[in-house]
RNA sequence: UCCUCGGUAGCUCAGCGGUAGAGCAACCGGCUGUUAACCGGUGGGUCGCAGGUUCGAAUCCUGCCCGAGGAGCCA
């Protein structure tokens, strides 16, 4: 007999099923036992009574998270969560857990469920945040397959720097030294010179001491580069990409954002309305005003020209515009080398970031490269950076120069927003963090 | 790296100078519609580690280790 899952269960009412799965709670009632299974598509209620005789003293072996089969018809019933129930005919045990299963139905401390990552994946809401991440994954390549994007990959291991600054993981790359990648950005500007609209989801490491819930030292980057394409194109690009990834959760994973908890009526604005936007001049003011109060308490700090926002500022910026916000044309020298300034004030660079709503953050840096080659060797010199690391870069310049654009959005960023979720270190199956590593 | 809080049973915590506790989990028993079921019983401890103060330390002091929350930095 072929295994049902169970989310299909609903079309399987009146007709005998096999659930494949595992015991995630057992309630029994003298003569009258509820088993709940998990398949990794949900959870079904099963139930066996003293009168079904052998199945029923197999399920009184049965303890939490042993692996079963069952076999059984599928009956409509209010009683049962979800409103399905399998009564059950027989039961196969796989495994009978015989150690305690470390993980109750409750009460855990964030330390203790990370030390058993590899087990807590297991419960409701870390499955559904785990689908919701698959969904904003496949619809971020969808969004960029239908428009003629090919993915394309950049390396992992890298020679030298991309920006510069940040701190980066050494490897030992046999006789030298390798680092891991923090970005693909510089890559997929040449592979845009090949094939000219790229992207790749791929990941990306920090060496930052970074201890808040919106940093990991491992995270995935959806990055894209077009050529030809300016700052105003890459905005409307990057708009289109966050409508269609929220729009794209809201239609498919419906049952996931409930079992979260998630209020969609913000996401579903976020869907229907024009993201907002700021020149970085503006937004200063605007968030050194919102902010007045705790700015004159010292509680946070007031932001001067070429300072960066820090979380209250982006929390604050987000909030004012209850939806997502670019903030543009920063001052060049608070960015990377690579950006292009603005024509009418060089001062300034074709920047943006999206900063999402809901203080969630930011969740997309991007900019309009530079494409003139002097103008390039310039800017390394004044950023300090050698140019030999960069030759190759300096190439695609010198090789059919072009204005292109690209940017990187941050993944679990992204799905912590959507899911509505606290800390990004619940998006991904086994967060790296400044004191984590295992398991 | 800095600031704050914490580490006591498998888990979540109480106890804060005088015999080591509760709820949940586990195990045993009861209950034919449970909903993180309920009711009764049983077992379960190097009180993070090291040193100090004291007649006496889980409790007070010092150092270290580990973790969480926040800051800075960033996606």
């Amino acid at each position: 007999m072929e295994q049902t899952y169970i989310e299909d269960i609903a079309q399987k009412v009146g007709q005998e099923v096999l659930i494949c799965g595992w015991l995630y709670n057992r309630r029994e009632s003298g003569k009258i036992q509820f088993l709940l299974i998990r398949d990794g598509t949900g959870v079904i209620q099963a139930v066996v009574t003293k009168a079904d005789g052998e199945a029923f003293e197999k399920a009184l072996k049965l303890t939490q998270e042993s692996s079963l089969k069952v076999w059984g018809t599928v009956r409509e019933d209010p009683r049962a969560p979800g409103g399905y129930e399998v009564q059950i005919r027989n039961i196969e045990i796989v495994q009978r857990v015989e150690e305690k299963y470390p993980i109750d139905l409750k009460e855990h401390g964030p330390g203790f469920l990370l030390d058993h990552r590899h087990l807590w994946i297991r419960t409701p809401r870390q499955t559904a945040i785990l689908r919701l991440r698959h969904e904003v994954m496949r619809s971020i390549r969808d969004f960029f397959d239908e428009r003629g994007f090919i993915a394309t990959e950049a390396p992992i291991l890298t020679p030298s720097a991309c920006e510069g600054t940040t701190t980066l993981f050494e490897v030992n790359y046999f006789d030298e030294t390798a680092y891991l990648s923090q970005s693909g950005q510089l890559y997929l500007e040449a592979t845009a010179m090949a094939l000219g609209k790229v992207y790749w989801i791929g990941p990306a490491f920090r060496a930052e001491k970074s201890k808040t819930r919106k940093h990991l030292t491992e995270f995935w980057m959806a990055e894209a580069e077009v050529a030809f394409f300016d700052h105003e194109q890459n905005l409307k690009l990057q708009e289109e990409l966050v409508k269609y990834v929220i729009q794209r959760c809201l239609q498919k994973r419906a049952r996931e954002l409930k079992e979260l908890g998630r209020q969609t009526e913000s996401l579903e604005r976020v869907v229907a309305e024009p993201f907002a936007r700021v020149t970085y001049a503006e937004s200063l003011e605007i968030v050194n005003d919102l902010l007045k109060e705790k700015i004159a308490s010292g509680e946070v700090e007031k932001l001067d020209w070429g300072d960066d926002f820090g979380a209250p500022h982006e929390e604050a910026l987000g909030q004012h515009f209850g939806r997502p916000v670019f903030v543009e044309f920063f001052p060049a020298k608070m960015k990377a080398f690579y950006m292009e300034p603005k024509p009418d004030n060089p001062d300034l660079v074709l920047a943006a970031d999206l900063i999402a709503p809901e203080g969630y953050g930011e969740i997309i840096g991007g900019s309009q490269r530079i494409s003139d080659i002097a103008l390039l060797k310039q800017r390394l010199k004044d950023f300090g950076l050698p140019e030999e690391p960069y030759q190759w870069y300096i190439d695609l310049r010198k090789y059919g120069g072009v204005p292109h654009s690209g940017f990187g959005l941050g993944v679990e960023r992204l799905t912590t927003w959507i899911a509505g979720i606290e800390h990004l270190r619940e998006t991904i199956p086994f967060p790296r963090m400044i004191y984590r590593l295992k398991p």
